[in-house]
DNA sequence: TAAAACCGACTGGCTGGTCGGTTTTATAAA
DNA sequence: TTTATAAAACCGACCAGCCAGTCGGTTTTA
């Protein structure tokens, strides 16, 4: 039988909550072989390290939301819509999910340096979804001649800030505040001058 | 000769410095201790505990750039521009000390969840100063009746942002990208639908 | 001469990772 | 089907390094 994916995903499942829970470095192997009842030499045969075991937990969940960030933006009836699909999946995803939000966001920087590379990575791609689309935007002259790369930052920053906010203040979920932000990112980039050229329906 | 206040804040300058490089975790005492040529025991005289440590740490340099913003702020001719102003010098103070900007922006994470209060309070007083602004910038009719807070929390996430990309990819310096990212912000405020009601000249 | 400031060897708790050994599973010969 | 056996999977007591914080003692200051 081919047990080894399935107990792998045990692990990392584990591994996902108690990162989420406690932080790098706080949390503890002997913790995640408690919640996947298994010893601590059976999670070592599985993973050579607990780097090795974070690095891998994040990329389960970066692959996660990237996948589901670009199939929301598949139903997007334009370029920019589909970047604001793309936007407001993730910001459900993370609201409905505190723990992988917290992973996400906050959890990881107590590792180090090393988290920095991840960290970065991620975001990365999560940039690159939206700069694709708001690329496409700026041809279909959605949009005007903005920096991509510079608002897919901002994008990517508020949705951190708001998610951050919502962890740390146990307010309101961040979903509640996706249409306004939706509206505030969408007006920074909206020609300047007049109107773009082609009438473009609302989300 | 009060030499109290002169050698705590040595210590504090150390300790911003070994903090900055290492992350909370990393940092050791005794790193600190050699940078201000004073022994462990000297260092417990001043500050009974790592964590108050680098609270103070934290403080001092909030401190510092909230003032440094707010008289930024004095310096706008509207409302809005203040506003401005007040980013545009947070980042220029941040892309000319990275040491800071890492300590402000990722090093403290490593503390645990005890951080995460003292993150949102230094947020949250930074915040304070844009949500001010632009309200009086609302009230002048500068900008569209938006959701002031969610405003703030879009300017400080993209701030944020645009300075951990800057940290991580060693890329040109946050305070080229000012001009444009203050053009983002500020369209995004804009009167949605036509002409604000008073021209204000642009700074 | 007392209080403040400073020294630095030492300790105690903690936890990632190891390793010799045991159990389970897969394969194959009897 | 049963037995043999090698490999894979798992166990958990133990080790080793690390470092914040302590404390009895010394030096400096008022």
């Amino acid at each position: 039988m081919q047990h080894r994916t399935e107990t792998r995903e045990r692990i990392l499942e584990a591994a996902a909550s108690v990162f989420a829970d406690k932080g790098y470095h706080d949390a503890l192997i002997d913790e995640i072989g408690r919640r996947t009842s298994m010893s601590k030499g059976g999670l070592y045969f599985h993973f050579p390290s607990k780097e090795h075991l974070f690095f891998a937990v994040m990329d389960r969940l970066a692959n996660k939301l990237v996948q589901r960030a670009e199939k929301a933006a598949t139903g997007g009836s334009t370029p920019l819509n589909a970047a604001e699909e793309a936007l407001v999946s993730v910001l459900n995803e993370l609201s409905t999910h505190k723990r992988l939000a917290r992973l996400l966001v906050t959890q990881g920087y107590s590792m180090g340096s090393a988290f920095e590379a991840k960290r970065s990575e991620v975001f990365e791609r999560f940039a690159a979804v939206i700069v694709d689309k708001l690329e496409k935007a700026k041809i279909a002259g959605e949009i005007s001649d903005v920096d991509t790369d510079l608002a897919s930052r901002v994008w990517l920053g508020s949705l951190n800030e708001v998610v951050v906010h919502w962890l740390f203040s146990n307010g309101t979920s961040p979903k509640d505040a996706a249409p306004e932000l939706k509206r505030l990112l969408v007006a920074s980039l909206r020609s300047p001058s007049g109107s773009a050229s082609g009438g473009v329906p609302e989300s």
